[in-house]
DNA sequence: CGGTATGTTGACCCCTTTCAAAAACGGTGG
DNA sequence: CCACCGTTTTTGAAAGGGGTCAACATACCG
């Protein structure tokens, strides 16, 4: 099975039964591909899809009528795209894959349906979009509170901690196809910023980013220093039996 | 009934049946007062229950270690404080109230309890968990990319629409508990800088904040020069008849 | 091999912060 | 009713973090 990533992630809230996990097979109706950089969900548009990501990563995002453009946050395998879209019937942002992506399309009726069926599937998935919730608040912290570096260093060691869930990062480092623009509209920063405080990071011998590989040079010293604590990302155990 | 807010934002999203009505009636255990400035659930501390705000303002926050402080959002009547806590099993935030506020403690288990009873109520949960996230997500774009005014402007235009959703503001205005402190941690600003803010758009003849009064003294103008589109905010029709 | 997207660095400027201090406000007790 | 005191609002001056503009280096690609 391909999107273990996602029954991880759920596993992890809802200790879930032979059926729920064949109802949760279930919504994996279609099997689609995009490729990069063309956007696959446009703000305002009204939807009846979501995805399961399986492979790639992706970001979801607002345009402000200025050109300006934030991002809320970037996808990676095992991620929903779009849930809340599906479930406030309108996209209130954009979403488009960084890389060429895979995913499963789930439709919203069959979610609905799953939900009337197995009801501690919905309570895992409002557990999952309760996660989702955690990182956007974190990530608001990070841009409102903290400085250039620091929000920096807490964005990549967040990337780092997420990735290594799905077996994708560790301690010393993940591959990360993202580039300076795309860290300074998620950062709120500009990409000339951006890449001076990556130098200065280097510098300061923390973090190293070059040709699409995050090495964290001194992970303790980077926690310290950007304030991480990953306790929004983690699931200490099945809270449904 | 009191909790009329928290029913017809949820009823606006699912059709609910009288069982279902009775069972969310049924939640409402406890009801509890806590006085102004005293903080309610603390950062880290794992949480059992969460609360229905009937009656006064609260505010969820983040600080860090050098005693900066994030304010994620204010919650009014009618929203759920803690909900998200109850669901990671540890609260990621704190919560303290504005004013002295009165609720209702809904616990844990008997929310699980409902989900499994009547599932549509999980989904009519679910989004209003979907629009919590939506709001903390036009929180980031505004302080990641607008200026100092018209994230001023933005945060008052929600702050009204939010209240006239249930019956406490207009767009003539609204009354308004909150100091210019608060209104700086909620917009990642200085107090002092609120304060030119504010001085700037009452100067500009757009809103005016006096005496614990917000007057939208140019409605149009001002959502036109915040770029305030609250879409996000509106349900359109019941998604599950 | 030219062309386009990305990374790098410097100079300058402006929005916002910080520091400081005064004024206004609101409650409290005498 | 008033003196007193903590909180909140207001304003000024100076410093700084990050933005903008511009140029150049580098890499990737058909």
């Amino acid at each position: 099975m391909e999107n273990t990533a996602l029954v991880r992630k759920l596993g992890a809230f809802v200790a879930l039964s032979g059926a729920e996990l064949s109802v949760l097979e279930g919504l994996h109706k279609r099997r689609r591909t995009f490729v990069a950089a063309r956007e696959l969900v446009h703000q305002g548009q009204s939807d009846q899809a979501a995805y399961i990501l399986i492979s790639g990563w992706a970001y979801s995002y607002k345009v402000l009528r200025n050109g300006q453009r934030q991002i809320v946050d970037f996808q990676i395998p095992g991620d929903f795209l779009g849930l809340r879209s599906v479930l406030l019937q309108i996209s209130d942002h954009s979403i488009e894959p960084v890389t060429d992506i895979e995913v499963t399309e789930v439709l919203m009726t069959d979610l609905l349906d799953a939900f009337a069926r197995t009801p501690r599937l919905a309570t895992a998935v409002l557990w999952a979009a309760s996660r989702d919730e955690a990182m956007v608040v974190e990530h608001l912290v990070n841009i409102g509170r903290r400085d250039a570096a620091e929000r920096m260093a807490h964005f990549l060691l967040e990337l780092g901690a997420r990735l290594s869930l799905v077996g994708l990062g560790s301690k010393a480092g993940f591959a990360c196809p993202l580039t300076q623009y795309l860290l300074g509209d998620a950062l709120g920063l500009s990409a000339v910023h951006v890449n001076r405080v990556l130098r200065k990071l280097r510098e300061l011998g923390m973090v190293t980013f070059r040709e699409g590989y995050v090495t964290f040079d001194a992970y303790d010293r980077l926690t310290e220093f950007a304030e991480f604590d990953p306790t929004y990302l983690d699931q200490v155990g099945p809270l449904l039996k």
